[in-house]
DNA sequence: TAAGCCGTTCGACCATGTTGGATGGAAACG
DNA sequence: CGTTTCCATCCAACATGGTCGAACGGCTTA
C-alpha cells in the first residue's frame, strides 16, 4: 500500500458516500471506523474540493465526477470519431451500439447509444467489466501481443460472470485465434444471459484502438443471415471510423 | 482554507494531469511548484486508488471518474424518470433536448439528446454554468423562494456570458416574475451566440427538481408559431416526467 | 426540563507527509 | 561505443500537519 495514508483514505470517504448515497460525518465515522472529528474534516476537505457538496445537512457526491468524467470522455480520439458513425449504426441497426477501449487489462464501456429495438441493459459508460467476458473484449484481446494476454489473464485469473464464460486459458487463446482469423468476435450469454454480442477490433497503425460491438438478444444473434447482415454493418462503421482516426483533425 | 493540505493537493494534482492531458513526476512537480519526489508520491497513491493509471509512462487520469460519473447520473431520480421522455422529445421536435438541474445556486446540464437537426454544441453532461445565463436555468430559479435566488446572486454577482446576458438584479427578478406567470423561460444568445433555447421547471411537491428545455438556432426559435408548437410539446414531455417522478418507483 | 444525538470546534501528540539528495535506467548525444 | 543528460523512483531525517479524544452547542426526543 503505497504512502500518502490521508489521500487514500479521502477516496475511502467518497467511497463510503457513495454506497451510502450521502452521509453525514457520524455515519462515515462509523462506516470507516474512525473518529467523528476525523472523518468531519474529511468531508469539509472535500466539500473544498467542490467534489463533495452539503445539500442539507448530508454531505453528497457533486456532479464534479460526472463534469470530469465526460470531459475524459470527450477528449478521447476515439470517441471523437466514433460518436456520429456509433449513433449512425445504432440507427440503421435497432440495436444497441456500444465503444469499448481497454485500460489497464480491462474493458471500459467509453459509449453507448441504443437503436429503438434495443432493451436498456445497465450499460453504462465507465462501466468496467473483464476483456474476455464478452464479443467487444474479446475483439481487443484478440489484437493484443500474446505475453500482453497471458499477463493479464495471469493478473485477474479467469473468474466467471455468467455459466457460459470462458474460464479457462487454452479455450480463450484457441477463441482468439479464431477471433483474429474471422476478424469479428461474438458471445451469447457470456456478459448478461440472454444477450448476444458482434464485436470488431479498431485497429490503426497496428494498434488496437478499441472495438465497437452491437448487443442484441440471444435469440436474434443466433439468426445467421441476420448475424451477417449486423456484422457487415459493423464493418462498414469500424472502416468509418478507422479513416476517421487516421486522417481527422 | 479548511484542513488537510495533502487531500487539497491531491486535487490539485487531479486537476493538473487534466489540464496537462497526462504527465510525468516532473512535470506535476513543476507545474505545482513542489518537490518531484513530492508529485511523485501522490501520483503513486493516486494510481492506488484507481483514479490515475500509469499508461505508458505517463500519469493519466483514469475511466473511474467517467464510471463513477455516471453512476451518480443513474441513480438520480430525475435521471432516470426523464431520460425517456426527453429522448421522445428530441426525436419528435428533431432539437437537442436538454435537462438540468441545480446544485450549489449552479445549474448542471445532467442529460441530453441532440435531434436530427440539432447541431453539436459542446454541452457535455456535467457542465456547469450560471442558472441566470439561459431559459433553462431561469426555469429553476423562477421556482426558488426570492431569498434563496438573491443569495445566489449575491455570491455569484452577474458576469456576463454574452453580450446579451442579464448583468442587472433588476432585470433579473422582473425577468423570472414573467417566467413565473408564463410557465416558461425563454433566451436569445444568452449562454450561446445563435443558439436559443426554450425551458420549463420541473416541479414535484412545491419542489424544483431541474428544468427540461430545448435549444435550437436563434433564428428558428423567433418563430411564434414553431415557438408554441415546441413549448406545447415540451409542456407534454414536462407532465409525463412529473407524473412518472411521483408515482414511479 | 432533561437527555440523547449529531455536527462542529479545539488543542496536544506524534505519525506521516515533506523534502533534498542518492540511485539507476533509458534515451540523446558526441 | 562511451558519455552525458534527463527523469522516474527510492531513501532517510525532519517538522509539518494529520489524528484523535474531549468539549461545545444546536436540535430533536422523552
Amino acid at each position: 500500500m503505497p504512502g500518502m495514508k490521508s489521500v487514500r483514505r479521502a477516496f475511502d470517504v467518497i467511497d463510503v458516500l457513495w454506497k451510502l448515497d450521502g452521509a453525514g460525518p457520524t455515519e462515515v465515522a462509523n462506516e470507516m471506523d474512525i473518529p467523528q472529528s476525523t472523518a468531519h474534516i474529511y468531508l469539509q476537505t472535500l466539500q473544498s474540493t467542490g467534489y463533495v457538496v452539503n445539500a442539507s445537512g448530508t454531505y453528497e457526491l457533486s456532479h464534479a465526477f460526472l463534469s470530469m468524467g465526460s470531459r475524459i470522455k470527450h477528449r478521447n480520439k476515439i470517441y471523437q470519431v466514433s460518436q456520429q458513425p456509433l449513433q449512425d449504426l445504432a440507427d440503421e441497426t435497432g440495436e444497441l451500439a456500444t465503444i469499448v477501449i481497454e485500460e489497464e487489462g480491462e474493458c471500459v464501456f467509453l459509449h453507448n447509444v441504443s437503436g429503438e429495438k434495443s432493451i436498456e441493459l445497465g450499460l453504462y459508460a465507465g462501466l468496467t467489466t473483464p476483456l474476455y467476458s464478452h464479443a467487444a473484449g474479446k475483439a481487443i484481446l484478440s489484437q493484443l501481443p500474446l505475453d500482453r494476454v497471458n499477463e493479464i489473464v495471469d493478473r485477474q485469473g479467469l473468474s466467471p460472470v455468467t455459466s457460459e464464460t470462458i474460464t479457462d486459458r487454452e479455450t480463450l487463446l484457441k477463441e482468439l485465434e479464431m477471433v483474429r482469423s474471422d476478424g469479428y468476435a461474438v458471445d451469447w450469454d457470456q456478459q448478461i444471459e440472454g444477450m448476444g454480442t458482434i464485436g470488431v477490433p479498431i485497429v490503426v497503425d497496428d494498434q488496437v484502438r478499441g472495438s465497437i460491438s452491437i448487443a442484441c438478444p440471444t435469440e436474434r444473434v443466433k439468426d445467421k443471415s441476420y448475424r451477417a447482415k449486423l456484422l457487415n454493418k459493423l464493418r462498414e462503421t469500424n472502416e468509418t471510423i478507422t479513416i476517421k482516426y487516421q486522417y481527422g483533425s
